[in-house]
Order: C-alpha cells, then sequence, then structure tokens
DNA sequence: ATGGCACATGTTATATCGTAACACAAACAC
DNA sequence: GTGTTTGTGTTACGATATAACATGTGCCAT
C-alpha cells in the first residue's frame, strides 16, 4: 500500500504522523520524544514510531543521527536522488540545531578513500559537533 | 593519581582493565561485553566501565564508534598526538572488522567545510559501513 | 598533622533507546 | 478465493547509559 511521490504523501497513517512531528520540530527528535508528541493521535507503542522511522529513513525523508541517537527530516526537497551522495551533518552543541549538506570535495574525498582501500562503503555517517556560527556571534559580546 | 604516558602504563585499576579487555579484543566491544569480561576483576557495575572509558577516550587510547554504540582500542601507539585530527573509520559489516585512518585529503575537506560554513568542530564521527576488501574476496568464490 | 581538595571508586536505582514474538488486518497477485 | 506482502497493534523484554549518594585515597597548603 502507498508509494512516496513528494513529501508528506503517500505515506501510511503511522509514517505521516511520524513524518510531521519531525517537519514540525526545528531541531532533531528522539524516537521517544516523537512519541510524546503523536501520542495523542493513537499510536502508543515505541515500535509503531521505530517502523515509522526504519521506512523513512529508506525513502531519504529522515536521517538518523548516530551520535545523538536521534532523528531528523531531511532539509533537502526530498534526499532521494542522493541516495548515492555523502551527506554530512554539522550539530551545533550550544543551539541545537542541525544543519545538513552535500559537498563535492568531501565525497570525492572519501570515494577516494574508499577505493583505495578497496572498501566498499554501503552507508556513511559524518557528523561534526560543534558550535554554529550563530552561537558564536552570540557568545561573542 | 597516576598520569599517562604510554599505553597500558599509569592508569588507574579500572582503566587497565577496560584498557586490556579492548586491546585483547579483535573487534569493538559493547560497554557491557566489557563489563562481562572484567566481572572476574572485580568490576561490577556499567558505570564504572563507563567512567573508565570516558577517561581513556579523553586519553586518545580508545574511540568510541557511533554508530555501534560501541568502542575500539586506538590502532595507533597513541592517538594522543593526533587529537586535532580526523579520523575515519570502516566498519565491515561482514567480518566486523574495524580499522581507523587519518588522512590528509579528508581531514583538508573538513577543515575547508568548517571555515566555510563558520562552524567550530569539537568532535568529528565519520565511519564507513560496508563491506572491506578480505571479505570481498572471500565472498568472490 | 590535619583539614581541605581533587579524583577515583563502589552501589543502587532508574532513565533512555531499541527489538523479539505474536496476532490481526488491508491490499494485491494469481 | 487463497496465498503473499506489508502495515498495524500489543506485551514483554533486552541493551545502552546516567543520576544520586557514599566512601576511599593521595596530595599539599596552612
Amino acid at each position: 500500500m502507498t508509494k512516496r511521490t513528494d513529501i508528506g504523501a503517500d505515506l501510511t497513517k503511522n509514517q505521516s504522523l511520524v513524518m510531521s512531528a519531525l517537519a514540525g520540530s526545528k531541531g532533531p527528535m528522539s524516537a521517544y520524544s516523537i512519541l510524546d508528541e503523536i501520542r495523542s493521535d493513537g499510536v502508543r507503542a515505541p515500535l509503531q514510531v521505530y517502523r515509522a522511522l526504519d521506512k523513512l529513513v529508506e525513502f531519504g525523508l529522515v536521517h538518523r543521527l548516530e551520535s545523538l541517537n536521534a532523528f531528523v527530516a531531511c532539509q533537502h526537497p526530498a534526499c532521494d536522488g542522493r541516495k548515492e551522495k555523502t551527506v554530512l551533518f554539522t550539530i551545533c552543541e550550544t543551539c541545537g540545531g542541525v544543519q545538513e549538506l552535500v559537498k563535492d570535495r568531501l565525497s570525492k574525498a572519501i570515494e577516494g578513500l574508499a577505493r583505495e582501500l578497496e572498501f566498499s562503503p554501503s552507508k556513511s555517517t559524518i557528523e561534526l559537533r560543534g558550535m554554529c556560527s550563530a552561537c558564536k556571534t552570540a557568545t561573542e559580546n
């Protein structure tokens, strides 16, 4: 049932609920905080959330941040076309903001490295923790 | 008490126990599997392991693999001098093997990116999941 | 030497994150 | 219409991590 086309459409009920919780959040959310948001819509168990998240990640609509055990909505229209790309996240430890980027130079460096090592990556995790420019300026007073 | 100099020396009791469990393992270990290894030495609670791990990570003797929630001994003599470097891990999903690398091209790409974004990283996580060359050759039969 | 400090330790309890196993329902293929 | 796939719902549990509090131990400044 259902095929994903554009954002939010053609998702199953639980997938839509999880997706809108994430889309409505300005930062990453844990599976359990998503659950809390959508309890009022009838979702009751962690597993329902995790199952929806698995699919959303598979669709490229959501990314998992490994260093936070949390999830964010994809910041591109849909990451679908970028499945093969190397995505990087910056995570500001001050404001909690997350930025998602695809950079050619970085992708190239990773690809080159993998080739050199004869390692076939199926998934890459690149996360920078630190302080974003906005928080730095805010601190300089 | 105690100052770290070379590997294994000048660590506290619990730190040494955790360190040797990790050093004796060919792959990454979870905190709880470390605990199981060193229960016979009198370590009883997760917290004792986590505290030792925190210090060992701080010393650069151990790295945390975020995508596995697990820990590995540093594969360099001691990662100490490399604190500012960008370390990458390849994680083979077939054999469980982990390789730790420092590559200049990658470090440069990350640094350039951070500068461009005016983001100040305090820690970077770069992990490639996939299949190592050895497992690939083993599969080709 | 003793009182204060920093740090490592020990212990219990609990928070947080994630999955196994089973049952049922809806859509689809043939 | 029967079998298959996929989503759903529920209970129970496993795995990962930390809070809070008490104790021990070396150091060193007065």
